[in-house]
DNA sequence: AAATTTGGTAACGAAATGTAACAGGCCGGG
DNA sequence: CCCGGCCTGTTACATTTCGTTACCAAATTT
């Protein structure tokens, strides 16, 4: 599921933003500084950017730049004016397209299906490096076919949901994760009340990968916290980040 | 260098474009029909077609979906009013980009440039010259005949139907297509409240195409999204990268 | 130690999916 | 024009998936 960044100053644009596109896993800052971006981009795996340009001084039209020349995640540049020379600035400096404001939010989601729709037809653009393989411990997850295999090989039948959880926990290697970000990336969506799914969910993933379920080596909970993914940190040998 | 083919039944914007992108380095040619159309793209290797919607009927719209599902060529579409339920029906369709009329050339080579891009760093994207085939996992498939061979070069036999989605799925590797796009692509129709056919379609191509239906490695299913079609990429050593 | 909070998981049910069976439409050969 | 096959949409039912709830145990607090 594409991970979306709005970074806007302009609270009602977020909250329209928001709500359209809801079906998405959806960031929403006004982070303009280069810090804060750099660790949403870490965090959450971001797939796109929706970036204002009206921010502060000409910081819209840099930060473009700079995103485009170090992370290559598509841009969607929002702006207030429909001056031509706006947009072809922006188009140059590596935005993959343009809107101006004030802007049917409906296309806007069209825009966006398009842009995530080249990204993921393009290996090589898009937040996400990593091959079509990840391993931990042994076990191998094929991002391509979405299956789990284990040591010997053999298939580790792993429903949807599943699947979303894994990838999320093994994107995220030893970093506690809450239950509310767990829910939002694994499922894109907000937690209710006395939403325990993700407890659940962590439970039947333990019961196919853990050894012993009832004491997970992989998937560790953190009282208070959520649960951490820690992949063979096993023994001294440990090398790790 | 890139060849453009520019439709569009108003000579003005065509002898404009062909001027203005004749001094960029770009070869146009303009083609009106749809005769023409399937012509030009096989005698010239067109890597962007440049889409006036405003044809006769809705033919525009139609056409870009049949470029999309079968060429996978880029496609701009220029429209005369800024209508956003224009856009929005096109960029969903499938275009790449839309610009309205009247634009500023300057904004055009912009746009086009960008699409370029991306079309060279994709693979599957862009004019395919000769084969009329594609081809997953062993499997052959013959656009022009409308065939399907396995591994063997055994022809398997498909409905007209089946092929269609096939074909979709082909189209769209490692995308998630909803059932909505799928009916739509495939079927050229709306869905209706509680239409299920896409579902046993899906069923029916999987009985031929599948090694084990009951475990799918070809066409995945996304519990809530639609399915997802992934040519198989198997790397069983499974080693390097 | 009792009370409270937090986590694990079985069980239930609603929703989504797979697919067999049925039916209407279309087409080519009598 | 009729008949018998395909093809494909609809329906019905089985199965799977996943969120919710409930209850228990472990951890933490008072």
């Amino acid at each position: 599921m594409p991970h979306i960044l709005v970074v806007d100053d302009d609270r009602e644009i977020r909250d329209l933003l928001g709500k359209f596109l809801g079906q998405h896993e959806l960031r929403v800052t006004t982070a303009a500084d280069g810090v804060e971006m750099k660790k949403a981009l870490e965090d959450w795996n971001i797939d796109l950017i929706v970036l204002d340009l009206m921010l502060p001084g000409d910081d819209g039209l840099t930060l473009c730049r700079n995103l485009r020349a170090e992370s290559d995640i598509p841009v969607i540049m929002l702006t207030a004016m429909g001056e031509d020379v706006d947009r072809i600035v922006g188009l140059e400096m590596g935005a993959d397209d343009y809107i101006a404001k004030p802007f049917n939010p409906r296309e806007l989601l069209a825009r966006i299906k398009s842009v995530l729709r080249r990204a993921q037809a393009m290996p090589d653009r898009g937040a996400k490096p990593e091959g079509t393989a990840a391993g931990f411990a042994g076990w191998r997850l094929d991002m391509d076919k979405r299956e789990l295999h284990a040591q010997d090989g053999v298939l580790v039948p792993l429903s949807g949901g599943e699947y979303d959880l894994l990838a999320v926990f093994i994107s995220h290697p030893g970093r506690v994760l809450s239950r509310d970000q767990l829910l939002d990336l694994a499922r894109g969506r907000e937690a209710q009340p006395f939403d325990r799914s993700i407890d659940v969910q962590v439970s039947r993933l333990r019961r196919k990968i853990e050894d012993d379920p009832k004491e997970p080596s992989l998937i560790k909970t953190v009282r208070s916290g959520g649960y951490m993914f820690t992949p063979a940190v096993k023994f001294e040998g440990g090398e790790n980040r």
